[in-house]
DNA sequence: GAGTCATATTAGTAGTGACTAATATGATTG
DNA sequence: CAATCATATTAGTCACTACTAATATGACTC
């Protein structure tokens, strides 16, 4: 599985948002995409395999607990792809273009 | 369809590279991935549907020709996302701050 | 207007991946 | 060691999405 389709999956885009903040235990994510999700435990575990099969995780053993840490190695493929594709159209846009860009992107809500 | 779902998708990814350079006619786009993807001209003309569906692709008509043109705004959410993801991890690693800086300055450049 | 070119749409099909239920592994506790 | 807690794995199912084939739309040309 490629690093795109890794992040095309909202449980696993919600559980990188967790582990990006600190230091999860298994137990802890599973608490909250259950809930947020209504998924099993089992689901979770194997998203979490993904998460560390493509490097955007990884674990720290303590005790019989898996404690998660965000990778940011994970998302190199990622970053590349997108700053390839900026510097190809950046240089094309002209200063008008680059204004209403502006404009748009203002309006934007974060999630 | 969600922005990365669209962006899950290898053909998909590809045609945003050739109209990222410049505008392209459906037909050139066809051909091309047809070629690297042995896929129908159907199959790409769904593609370019989603892509516009999904705001990263703006299309203007030249008589019987579709030219599509890149458009940045498709990729706020994901370029959001990534950034809120970077924030919380950024603090707690120092040898990837400057990168992730300069990663941060180069999204600047084109707003 | 008929024919052709360029592209889009529709209906139906197949493969992938996300899920559950059940089970396995492995650490802790009594 | 038995029981339990924490997590991972496996097998099987179902839904979604990417695809093809066929057809539709719409713009040029003669």
């Amino acid at each position: 599985m490629n690093a795109f389709d890794v992040l095309s999956d909202p449980v696993r885009r919600r559980t990188l948002e967790l582990i990006s903040q600190k230091e999860h235990a298994s137990g802890e994510i599973v608490k909250v995409v259950e809930a947020e999700f209504g998924i099993s435990q089992s689901a979770v575990s194997q998203h979490l395999r993904i998460l560390r099969d493509t490097g955007f995780a990884k674990v720290r053993k303590d005790g019989a607990k898996r404690c998660y840490e965000i990778d940011p190695s994970g998302f190199d493929d990622v970053n590349d792809w997108l700053d390839q594709l900026r510097h190809f159209w950046a240089s094309k846009m002209d200063a008008l273009a680059t204004e209403i860009e502006r404009g748009k992107q203002s309006d934007k809500a974060l999630r």
